[in-house]
DNA sequence: ATTGAACTAAGAGAAAACCTGTAGAAATAT
DNA sequence: ATATTTCTACAGGTTTTCTCTTAGTTCAAT
């Protein structure tokens, strides 16, 4: 039997260093590689090739879509499974159209995680229920694939989820504070929301805001 | 060398299982109990005196905070550090306030973790660098600790964050649209922001809402 | 060269948010 | 018993948001 070589992506040492246990203990499963960091990773992948890679979404410097993006576009048949804390919806789909070809979240069983990885190691995909649920209830609620938002866009809701208003934000990017309005509205559209609340909801969601 | 007695009380598996076997690499350090309910850890307290309880904050059920809480009255030695994912600003003084005596992110190191636990169970205190700057950070900035929301206001602040106008709240909750704006007013000065989108953050930061 | 997207701008009005202050009734605490 | 807190409610005001519509300019792509 052969071993399956394993490697992970996750800016929580901790974690990782529990989950390169967990996976030490499990028969024929082996780490061969570990960092907090994504660029190392993909360094790391010009030279080897890992045979599961679990890895994290929400990192610094690069984060676990534009990594796995990166890895998938020099190793296309790589098998990236996203490990994940949050029900975070967007990141889904995100992580779905970056490649990978499984789900865990960091909250499931060490079953569970055994489970994926045997089945994207045999060339399955595997998800978990949760999210598995979210997109059935999201396709069942006729989600339209966000609009992406431009730049100019991406400069205004990042003020607006800061708290400035209008006049404010128009001040401070030198553009009438109509202009801002207009920017405004057409975010609110895209985002699909009524209010600032729902705003910064779904700017967080969807990455645009961090807190 | 007496060996140290240590509880983990964590409901993400994963997590807690890796915490397990780093743990139990290290000398001394031996892995008594874990669960993911922090009602069962209560019911382990009756019999059972573990010399380090690891706790974290955000669990279903009973959180960290009432755990700890419940946990400290019905042994006021037990040392608690709290284990944590979030720079979750509130917490620490909900935390430290139900008696924990250290605080560690799980981002934080292997070694990190040692440290506290061996500080911790010889009767010291350990704080994470991060949180003793958040501390720092917030009194020099005068912060006044939080006054607490009263109940109505955690209703409505709830009902905010999901977006709703103060009518909508008003019909949802029968009472008049001007007395939600009172409650509205009074969260803004307890939380001392300007407006929703720096509301919406302070209540993710406070607990009071999640994504 | 033309199309399209992105950025800019504005008018006009309705709705909601935000501020300040007052005040009574009920529940809770000391 | 008395004081405090909480919940309720309103007045009257300013500011900001939100909706809808129209339109000129620039820049890049086909």
């Amino acid at each position: 039997m052969k071993q399956i070589k394993i490697a992970i992506i996750d800016d929580h040492d901790l974690f990782r260093e529990g989950i390169r246990l967990v996976i030490g203990q499990i028969e024929n499963f082996e780490v061969v590689f570990d960092t907090s960091n994504g660029n190392l990773f993909l360094e790391f992948l010009q030279h080897s090739f890992p045979d599961v890679v679990l890895m994290d979404i929400s990192m610094p410097l690069i984060d676990g879509v534009e990594t796995t993006r990166k890895a998938i576009e020099l190793r296309p048949s790589l098998n990236i499974i996203a490990l994940t804390m949050f029900s975070d919806t967007t990141n889904y789909t995100k992580m779905i159209n970056a490649g990978v070809k499984g789900f865990v979240l960091k909250k499931s069983t060490k079953f569970e995680l055994q489970q994926a990885i045997s089945v994207v190691f045999e060339g399955g995909n595997y998800f978990s229920q949760e999210i598995i649920k979210k997109l059935a209830f999201r396709s069942s609620n006729g989600f339209q694939g966000t609009d992406h938002l431009t730049n100019r866009e991406i400069d205004i809701l990042n003020l607006i989820c800061k708290g400035f208003t209008s006049y404010e934000i128009a001040e401070k990017l030198f553009i009438s504070a109509k202009t801002v309005e207009t920017h405004r509205s057409n975010i609110f559209l895209k985002a699909n929301v009524r209010n600032i609340a729902g705003l910064i909801v779904w700017a967080i969601n969807n990455n645009y805001f961090s807190i």
